[in-house]
DNA sequence: CATCTGACCTAAT
DNA sequence: GATTAGGCCAGAT
C-alpha cells in the first residue's frame, strides 16, 4: 500500500473519498478508521477536513467519532439530520450516540482489496 | 515566517 | 464516565 507521505494531497483526498464511499448502508465508521483504511494512519483530522470540503456526494452521516458520538454539537441542526439519516437505514442512535459494537463497519477481505487498488 | 484552527485520536489519570 | 496532554498537519490569518 502506498501510504501517507508518498501520496500527494490530491491522492490522499481520493483515498479518503473512495473509502468513505465504500461504507455499507446500515453501518458506521470512525474518522480514524477511515484514515487507517485509506492508508493514512493517524490522519483522522484530514478525514474531517476532506468531508467538510469535498463536493462529492458521500454517506457522510455514517462517520462518527471513535466514541460513537455524532460528529456535531449535540442537538445541532447537523446532528439532528445525521441522526435521522442513520435511523432511516436501521442504525440505532441513543440520544447522540451509536453503539459501535453493534453497528461499526467490519471491512471484508474483498473490501480491503478494493480499497488497495487505486 | 509564526500562530491559530479544527466533522479527530489515543493514552493516562 | 470525564479531563488532560500530546499527537496529527493543511490551510487560513
Amino acid at each position: 500500500m502506498e501510504l501517507d507521505y508518498y501520496k500527494s494531497m490530491k491522492q490522499k483526498h481520493e483515498s479518503i473519498i473512495k473509502t468513505i464511499a465504500h461504507i455499507p448502508e446500515g453501518k458506521v465508521a470512525s474518522y480514524g478508521q477511515i484514515a487507517d483504511l485509506a492508508g493514512l494512519p493517524g490522519r483522522a483530522r484530514l478525514v474531517g477536513k476532506v468531508l467538510k470540503e469535498t463536493d462529492v456526494v458521500l454517506p457522510w452521516h455514517r462517520i462518527l467519532r471513535s466514541s460513537g458520538e455524532l460528529a456535531f454539537p449535540r442537538y445541532s441542526e447537523m446532528a439532528t439530520k445525521q441522526k435521522r439519516l442513520l435511523e432511516k437505514e436501521g442504525v440505532v442512535v441513543n440520544k447522540t450516540r451509536v453503539r459501535l459494537a453493534d453497528f461499526q463497519w467490519q471491512p471484508s477481505m474483498a473490501d480491503m482489496i478494493f480499497l488497495l487498488e487505486g
